[in-house]
DNA sequence: CTGTGTGCAAATTATTTGCAACCCT
DNA sequence: AGGGTTGCAAATAATTTGCACACAG
C-alpha cells in the first residue's frame, strides 16, 4: 500500500463514521470514492476520480461521485474550486489555505495562507449583512510557472 | 433611460474602445450583451443575460454570450464567480472586493474589502512557485440572510 | 414487512467547437 | 478578391433528477 493511502486511512475511518452517526450508509462505492479523493495529491474533477475508481471498481455511476462529493462538501471534508468556469474539482485540504489558479492549464496549486483567512473578511460588514460566512477561501487567477515559460507576456 | 443605464454609458463606451483598438469588432450583439451586463445590479448567469437581451434583440445566441463574457474577462472587465459548483456567474464591478455566496438560494452578494486582497496572499510563497498573480479573489461561503431565516440552523 | 437511503440511467443544463457568412482592407 | 473575425447551430461535456432496488429496523 503507498503511504499516501496509509496515511489516509485514519481520515477514511473518521468520515465513515460520521457517515454512519449521521443515519446514512457506508457503501462500497462511497469508500471507493472517498478513499480515491483522499488519495490523491492533485485536486481532481468528478471526470478523473470516475475514471480512476471504475478501474478497479466497475459498479460505479458518474452520478454516485457526485452525490459522494457533494456529502463530503456538506461534511466539510471536501472543497469545491473552480477553475475557470469549467469542470469544478474537489479539493481534501482541511487547514485553512488559498487557491493558485492557472488561467492557461487550468491546474490548481495549493498555497499556505498566512494568517486567518476569516480575518481578510471585514466581519462587520458580513454581520451587518445578515450573513453567515462558513468557509472563506481564497483565490488567485494567474499563470504558473511552466504556462508562463511556455506562453510568456508579450515583450516586444 | 434609467440611471444604471446611464452610469454605465462611459464604461461602455471605453470597452468599446479597447475592442476596436485590439483589431475587433464592436457589433450589436457585443454591445448588447455589454450594456445589459453593466447594467445589471445583481451577478447574472449568461442564461440570465441571454434572457433579457434576447429579448429586445433577437439576432443572438447563447454562444455568443460566452464569447462576449468570455472576451470581457479578458480585458478585465469582468470576473468569473461560481456559485456552488453549478452555473458560473459574472462580476462587472472592478474595485477591490469579496463575494458572500448563499449555499442554499446560490445568490452572489458583494462585500468591500477593507484592504488589498493581494495582501493577504503572501508574496514570498506565490513567488517562490513561479506563479504570477493577476487577479485575487476572496469568496466565503454560506448562508444569507434570508436563506437563514428561511431554514435556520437546528436549534433542538 | 416497511420506510428510508442508495446508485444509477436517463434527462437536463451548461459550455465548446467548427464552420458559413461577413466585414474591412 | 483575401484574410481575419464573428455569430450561430450543432456537438459535447457537466450536472441533476427520478425511480427501482437494497438494507436496517
Amino acid at each position: 500500500m503507498s503511504t499516501a493511502a496509509r496515511e489516509s486511512e485514519p481520515r477514511a475511518n473518521s468520515i465513515a463514521a460520521t457517515i454512519r452517526k449521521r443515519g446514512q450508509r457506508v457503501t462500497p462505492q462511497r469508500m471507493a470514492v472517498i478513499e480515491e479523493f483522499l488519495t490523491r495529491r492533485d485536486h481532481p474533477s468528478v471526470e478523473q476520480i470516475y475514471r480512476s475508481v471504475s478501474e478497479r471498481f466497475s459498479m460505479m455511476a458518474v452520478s454516485t461521485v457526485y452525490d459522494t462529493l457533494r456529502l463530503l462538501v456538506e461534511l466539510g471534508e471536501a472543497v469545491e474550486v473552480s477553475a475557470g468556469g469549467s469542470e469544478t474539482r474537489y479539493d481534501p485540504v482541511k487547514v485553512d489555505h488559498g487557491h493558485l489558479i492557472c488561467t492557461q492549464c487550468n491546474q490548481v496549486i495549493d498555497l499556505d495562507m498566512p494568517g486567518d483567512a476569516e480575518a481578510t473578511l471585514n466581519p462587520a460588514a458580513v454581520d451587518r449583512l445578515g450573513f453567515i460566512a462558513e468557509r472563506v477561501i481564497v483565490q488567485a487567477y494567474g499563470l504558473c510557472a511552466q504556462c508562463r515559460s511556455a506562453a510568456p507576456t508579450r515583450t516586444s
